[in-house]
DNA sequence: CGTGTCATGTAATCAGTTACATGATTCA
DNA sequence: TGAATCATGTAACTGATTACATGACACG
């Protein structure tokens, strides 16, 4: 596992440091704690928690279960904890940009005024049940982690969703404006 | 070509509606057009363009010349054009989100508070350069662009950058302002 | 004389998504 | 009876990045 290898098994590892927990469990972590930044699919978790095992960054054992299937719960090992801890002095790489929204926008002048009128309401109908989750998640953060020592970093990254999302809004409402009433 | 293939592909095509270019001038011209929401490699552009030709929506012949390699310049075709057409009125997909920095942020207790505020520092660098690229663009626009009929839709691309990258300023401020002083 | 620009491309590798397969239980 | 949840995984495909290869000219 070279230096440069996929940023999503640090993610698992840093996960496995709060809780010892399964492929399936981590999952739906990654869902409800880093969801609005970072996405993983089961495609991705299993054959990284294997390797990370290979690795002896982790270890799993299987806990038998009645009436439901077992489940292989990992723990992460001192030295996979020392690869995060590496890994999060080194500085972070921008994503490369894909946005496509603006990529249709960019040629905007090939589609009618509807059509990006249409464009422009849904990418601000979906802004706005983003914010209403960021709400939620914030709620329930003050709520279920108030003691805990991860909260500051935790509502870091939340509020870092909350002020791109609202700024997004705040130039959806711009342009929608600009183009308001323009029929053609 | 099915309706899913990469959106790579239809910014070629609309870039050769705005103008009849080589391989390497849709390169060029992505950096300097779109370059901050979109960006494709000479490994995706030629083989888009090969295939592109095969499938009928453009063609190229080579331009001869003295001194340099010789240029492959493509048109768009008509059915180019109305496929780019048909694409427009589709919806965007939002992208997934990866946040790199967010990532480590979100496991900022493991690290230093001075690996914390290094993280911060240099993102706030790189945003504040973004701004000013945003400010040359900008400025070219205007100036160079003044008449075209797509300029509103070129701003308004501009403008989403503008907006994202002076929230995240925002947040870079305030992240940095809580931390600081904060040694250990 | 070395670096950068112009210009086109291929091949190898790496990453990511989607679909598929299995199978018991719970709930409406 | 059918859908959702729990739980693990594989295989196929698609997409993207990186490195490599070529070669002339211009600039300092």
């Amino acid at each position: 596992m070279a230096t440069r290898s996929p940023q999503g098994r640090y993610l698992l590892l840093g996960l496995l440091d709060l809780e010892d927990q399964s492929g399936y469990d981590l999952k739906q972590a990654i869902e409800q704690s880093v969801g609005h930044f970072w996405r993983e699919g089961y495609g991705q978790i299993y054959p990284a928690l294997e390797q990370l095992e290979q690795a002896g960054l982790v270890e799993s054992h299987v806990e038998r279960q009645s009436g439901r299937p077992d489940r292989k719960v990992y723990t992460l090992l001192e030295m996979g904890r020392e690869w995060l801890r590496e890994w999060l002095k080194e500085p972070a790489r921008d994503q490369v940009p894909r946005n496509e929204l603006l990529l249709k926008l960019f040629f905007g002048r090939l589609m009618s005024k509807a059509t990006l009128r249409a464009h422009l309401t849904s990418k601000r109908d979906r802004l706005l049940e983003e914010l209403r989750v960021y709400r939620a998640l914030h709620a329930r953060l003050d709520h279920e982690s108030a003691r805990r020592k991860e909260l500051p970093y935790w509502l870091l990254t939340l509020r870092y969703g909350e002020h791109i999302t609202k700024a997004e809004l705040a130039w959806c409402n711009e342009a929608l404006k600009q183009f308001d009433g323009e029929i053609t």
